[in-house]
DNA sequence: AAACAGCCCTGAGTGC
DNA sequence: TGCACTCAGGGCTGTT
C-alpha cells in the first residue's frame, strides 16, 4: 500500500544511490512488471543499458529517473524510467553479490562515480506495479514536475519535529533562486494527467477546491481520484476523513470552503507525519530501499483499527466495504451531514 | 463529462 | 500436513 509518504520515503533513499550513475545491466525476470512500457522487454533492456541516470523525481505515489541514453542522436526525445509500485512493489538497494530477493522481477546494476557498484532491485509480490521507459514533456503549469532532491526529508532524521515543517522543504535541483535543469520541468507522458500532490509547493488550492466544489460524488471517492489530488490511498483518505470528522460519503459538492480548506490541512498533516516516522508497514509490503519498515502504523486512529475504540470518543470504529475497499471510520465522530 | 463496474494479480492467513 | 478459500486495493479500460 505504498502511498505518497512511503513513495517519497523510497524515492530520497533513491536519490544519492541513482544521481549519476550508470546503468551496467538490465535484467527481466518478470515481463509483466513492464506492463506499462510500451514496446517488448529487449527494448527496455537495450535503452536503459549504458544509460546515465540523472535524479530521483516523484510526484503523488509516481517516481520517475530521468536519464541519458548511452547514444544521443540529435533531436532525441528526453527519457525516464518510471516506476510504480502499485500495491506491493519495493525498490531496494543491494550489493551485487547478495543473492537475490525472491519476488524480485526487474534488477538494475548501476555503477556509480563515488559510490561504486549498487544493485537496484524492483521486487513485486503481486505485480500490480511496474517499470517503462517514457518520453518526457514539459509541464502544463511550467513548475517543477516533482519531488526530487533532498525534497521533504532534508537533511532530518526520522522523529524530527523539523520534518513537519513546510519552510524546511529543500529548495529542489536548482537550489534557492537557482534554475532548474530541463529534465525537473518535465515529466513523463504517462504521469502527465496525474494532479500535483498537497505537498507540491505548485499544487492549485483553488483549482481543488472548485473541483471538490463540481463533485456530486462522495468525498473518499475524489481523494482517490488520482487526477484530482495525487499521493492519497485508502489509508491515508481514512486518516485524513477521521481527521476532519468527515464521512467518506459526505458529497464532496456538500463541503463548505471552509471544510474543505480544513480537510487539505489534516491531509498535509497526516501525509507530513507520516512521512516523518518512516511510512506505514503493516507486514514486508512496504519498506524503505534498506528494507526496513516505517512506524506510521502504530500512530493510525481509523485505518485497521475496526473494533478498537476511536481515539478521540471512544465509540468503536467501524469498518464497511466502500468502492472495493475498506472503509474504516468512527460513527460517531464522521456522520453523514445534510 | 462524470460515475462506476470490472479487471489484473498472488502470498499470507485462516479454517477444516 | 495439506488443501480450498478469502483478503488486500491502485490504476486503467470500457460502458452507461
Amino acid at each position: 500500500m505504498p502511498e505518497l509518504p512511503e513513495v517519497e520515503v523510497v524515492r530520497a533513499g533513491l536519490h544519492p544511490a541513482v544521481t549519476g550513475a550508470v546503468v551496467s545491466h538490465v535484467a527481466i525476470l518478470e515481463p509483466r512488471s513492464l506492463r506499462r512500457h510500451d514496446g517488448p522487454a529487449e527494448d527496455f533492456v537495450d535503452r536503459l543499458t549504458g544509460a546515465t541516470l540523472l535524479s530521483a523525481v516523484r510526484r503523488g505515489k509516481f517516481l520517475w529517473f530521468p536519464f541519458v541514453p548511452e547514444r544521443v542522436a540529435p533531436g532525441d526525445r528526453s527519457l525516464a524510467l518510471v516506476a510504480h509500485l502499485g500495491m506491493s512493489g519495493q525498490v531496494l538497494l543491494r550489493d551485487r553479490e547478495q543473492p537475490d530477493d525472491r519476488l524480485l522481477r526487474i534488477r538494475l546494476d548501476l555503477v556509480h562515480p563515488d559510490h561504486g557498484d549498487v544493485r537496484l532491485a524492483f521486487v513485486d509480490q503481486r505485480i500490480f506495479g511496474s517499470m517503462a521507459l517514457d518520453v518526457t514533456e514539459p509541464t502544463a503549469d511550467g513548475a517543477e514536475a516533482g519531488f526530487s532532491g533532498a525534497g521533504l526529508l532534508g537533511h532530518s532524521e526520522p522523529g524530527d519535529p523539523a520534518l513537519v515543517d513546510p519552510a524546511r522543504v529543500d529548495a529542489g535541483p536548482g537550489g534557492p533562486g537557482g534554475r532548474p535543469p530541463a529534465w525537473a520541468l518535465s515529466i513523463p507522458h504517462q504521469v502527465a494527467h496525474i494532479a500535483r500532490d498537497p505537498l507540491d509547493p505548485a499544487f492549485d488550492e483553488a483549482l481543488f477546491f472548485s473541483r471538490l466544489a463540481a463533485r456530486r460524488s462522495g468525498i473518499k471517492r475524489a481523494l482517490l481520484d488520482q487526477e484530482l489530488i495525487s499521493g492519497i490511498g485508502n489509508i491515508y483518505a481514512d486518516e485524513s476523513l477521521w481527521a476532519s470528522k468527515l464521512h467518506f460519503d459526505q458529497p464532496s459538492s456538500s463541503l463548505s470552503r471552509r471544510k474543505a480548506a480544513l480537510l487539505l490541512v489534516e491531509i498535509r498533516a497526516v501525509l507530513l507525519k507520516a512521512l516523518g516516522e518512516g511510512g506505514t508497514s503493516f507486514d514486508q509490503q512496504y519498506v524503505n530501499v534498506n528494507g526496513q519498515s516505517g512506524y506510521f502504523s502504530h500512530s493510525l486512529n481509523a485505518y485497521g483499527q475496526q473494533g478498537r475504540p476511536c481515539p478521540r470518543c471512544g465509540t468503536l470504529i467501524e469498518r464497511v466495504s466502500f468502492m472495493n475497499r475498506g472503509s474504516h471510520f468512527c460513527p460517531r465522530c464522521q456522520r453523514l451531514r445534510g
